[in-house]
DNA sequence: AGACGCATACATTCGTGTATGTAAATTGAT
DNA sequence: ATCAATTTACATACACGAATGTATGCGTCT
């Protein structure tokens, strides 16, 4: 505790931010103690609140930090130009499901998401982002849906918006129950046969509502 | 209140249980306070601490009316004999879904347990009591596929473990998304095409797992 | 006359937010 | 380059509110 240069508060702020979700993950995040974060940082609470105005903004910046990498996927695959969109879909599905079967810190923040924390008006900056990324994740997978039926890929009569709420859906159980039981069975092994079966179901009955959306 | 007759005291307790399931639903499990269930249901904290213990204890007696209906279906599946397994399954999971299409209660029940609670030691018994059920619900769908490969309705090598896995998963998905955004479309119209879909894949290309399960 | 079904009152704990202290680091002027 | 002046990056101390659990009171039923 000799220096206090610039990159050591970031470091500081790193260390909180990883020491946040751990206690996350314990103790949820309602009921997680500023201190508590703070002495597994190895600092006390006064770090904390210069880093960030409250919890909410230390759990902001947790979601934030923990769901780059898979945004990033998601980024890069809508830049590219898609000749097989099927395959992109199944593609983009696949690492997303292995990047959270490979990466603690991805098994930690979805634990936490999932199972550890209250989605309250509290966080409501936090769902107001979750609620944009999920829409734009589901109308980017529809527009690759979209073109996988003008491709010849899928039925006609296939209800874009309806399969892409089912592969949501799809994934979003699997990746919900797989962290409660990660030793269940192995997610990096068995996301590709699982996908599979759901696309296969896609292409031969794909689902059709009675009503409009 | 002019009377106190034992009914009474029921009719309490249900509006306890109904105020609780409200508010868990608009603050959260964990930043609800006793005081304010008890407002809903028109009376004081006095009367919470003399139906449960604690906080946890009326969590847990909600959790337990609202998944009574489901448990019952199960349980009813469970006792009568399967001439068409897959059917079988399908009809569980499709009476599931409509039965969260159709009723409030179990909307705002669910929309509590995936969105407004955080599973931590402090609710350790509801935790347990979920997993029992999860436990049990598996294997009885799973018998079922495996009932369903014996019949013919599934291909050979259908992996029955990841097959059940994979449905649980996707209705999991379904509800835990659809509660979010009840307008989204129409569950209840939707949830049969939906379920077909995945069936579907399922008998075209099983799941199967490199390794063992 | 008890036991039941709550309401009321009280004390206590607990976590937060802020105010203040402080040493090191950075900046700016010479 | 040197040296004050200022800002950074926390640690420490404090005061406050808020929710809990319990203790007690009180009318009603059995």
């Amino acid at each position: 505790m000799v220096k206090k240069t610039r990159e050591d508060a970031l470091a500081t702020r790193d260390a909180l931010l990883t020491a946040a979700l751990q206690v996350f993950r314990e103790r949820g995040v309602a009921h997680t103690r500023l201190a508590d974060v703070a002495a597994r940082a190895g600092v006390t609470r006064g770090a904390i609140y210069w880093h960030f105005r409250d919890k909410a903004e230390l759990f902001a910046a947790v979601c934030e930090r923990g769901t780059l990498p898979v945004e990033a996927l998601l980024a890069e695959a809508s830049r590219t130009v898609q000749r097989d969109p099927l395959a992109t879909v199944k593609q983009l599905a696949l690492m997303a499901l292995k990047q959270l079967a490979g990466h603690a810190d991805t098994q930690a923040m979805f634990d936490v998401i999932f199972h550890k924390c209250e989605f309250t008006d509290e966080l409501a900056p936090v769902v107001a982002r979750n609620d944009a990324d999920r829409a734009a994740c589901l109308s980017q997978v529809q527009a690759l849906f979209d073109q996988a039926v003008a491709a010849g890929q899928l039925p006609t009569e296939t209800d874009t918006f309806l399969a892409t709420h089912g592969l949501h859906a799809y994934m979003v159980g699997l990746m919900h129950e797989w962290v409660l039981t990660p030793d269940s069975y192995d997610l990096d092994a068995c996301a590709e046969p699982l996908l599979d079966t759901y696309l296969a179901g896609l292409s031969q009955r794909p689902p059709r509502c009675p009503k409009p959306t």
